[in-house]
DNA sequence: TAGTGGTCTAGACCACGCT
DNA sequence: GCGTGGTCTAGACCACTAT
């Protein structure tokens, strides 16, 4: 019964996941490391792994001693900013029906800045992607994406740069996969342009992500810019002490 | 100071890391796990505790099959959001030598929103303790930190409440100690007093934490704004596929 | 003192990459 | 095929919390 993917401890993880957003721990306790193996019929071991994964993920917290906990502040946060992968899950999570709009399809040279981003030279053809990501009728997320003609196979129709996610576009139209993004995090006041786009006053205070995604060898592949509708979508995150 | 018993895999971990930022490893490569464990006497297990904690750092990462390597664009991310505690702390790190300076302490009773995200009841005293971080002579953050008084041990001098962060005034004057925040980026316009304390025009975009301290009890503790110098403190992170 | 999580060991097999 | 990281086991002892 045992499937090797995903993971003894992924399953794990995921049963436990289940029965703790069920409300089966009604006191906020979990049953011991032990217990839970015995139960399961895996090690020790193998339990904590998938409890360090949803601690991690802010399920749930452990106190040495005492005993592991449902962390129900934690569990009530939605958007965690460093699991972001795809907007349209995102917005999924917030509980809305996401949709895509595409607004631009074009290529352009890069300038000096791109270039050093992209690690390509001064003037290579760029393929520029701007979309507009919506919640019902509600604009939410406005992205352009860069990335180096040379990365894409030939043929990139407007109708699979629209159907897919940047990250999915690169698995069908190219031999890079999108490992991590290293993004920077940017206040910025709307331009016209964006603020027409996503529905508010021109000058409406905004955050902005400014990133570059990476492939698994540290090589850069797109550079991407979302700005966000403060109102709609708003970032958390858990600051822990580390040492 | 520090650690009474720093584990067997910290100090694995913090002699790889010296040897990573040292450029021990010319090629980027870093010996095989087999190896380390027998290089340094310890358990595979315990390397790979180590190895775990320096990729979730961003200091390396590891290809399945292939080895592990130091991850140059990693080791460059100076602020990384998660791991924010003291800003005295983020501003050395941007290599300049912070100074703080105590703008206010002061009480005042608590309105609804503040008992609330605090648990305690309307019109409860809070003490209001407001601090401007600067490196050199420029002012880079802006904090506003509101604490229920029956938290704190009576004698509060304006002293202490300057001479310390929060985080740490909590241990030396409560029986609370902050065991994480949980943190809401806003994008905010300066009003004319924020931006004539960090020093630039009024309405200019930067950056809010909205933010809440807890307890390892998950009891909330403190309630938090604090406002950053765009330009001058860039907040950056890593996003990576979880599933 | 009993029970819990935290750390560590020694060994095994698997999935993947390179060459 | 060989070496690498990824997963899993079974067992041990320690540090801490609660009672």
């Amino acid at each position: 019964m045992i499937s090797p993917n995903p993971s003894l401890s992924d399953q794990v993880k995921s049963h436990l996941k289940q029965r703790i957003v069920g409300g089966d721990f009604e006191e906020g306790r979990i049953p011991s490391e032990q217990d839970l193996a015995a139960e399961l019929g895996v090690s020790r071991a193998t339990v904590r792994d998938a409890l360090s994964k949803l601690e991690h993920e802010g399920a749930i917290y452990r106190k040495q001693g005492a005993g592991t906990f449902v962390n129900q502040p934690g569990l009530q946060i939605k958007s965690r900013l460093e699991e972001i992968w795809s907007y349209e899950e995102v917005l999924r999570d917030h509980g809305y029906e996401p949709s895509v709009k595409m607004l631009r399809v074009d290529t352009e040279p890069a300038d000096h800045a791109l270039a050093e981003d992209l690690g390509i030279d001064v003037g290579d053809t760029v393929v520029v992607i701007e979309k507009l990501f919506l919640e019902d009728a509600e604009p939410v997320v406005l992205t352009v994406n860069r990335i180096a003609e040379l990365t894409l196979r030939p043929a990139l129709s407007l109708e699979d740069a629209a159907s897919e996610p940047v990250f999915r576009l690169l698995e069908t139209h190219s031999d890079r996969r999108l490992s991590y993004y290293v993004t920077e995090i940017v206040p910025v006041a709307l331009s016209s342009y964006e603020a027409e786009q996503l529905g508010v006053a021109a000058g409406t205070p905004a955050l902005a992500f400014d990133e570059i995604g990476f492939d698994r060898d540290n090589t850069p592949v797109v550079r991407a810019t979302s700005t966000f509708r403060d109102d709609l979508l708003r970032f958390r995150l858990i600051r822990r002490k580390t040492d």
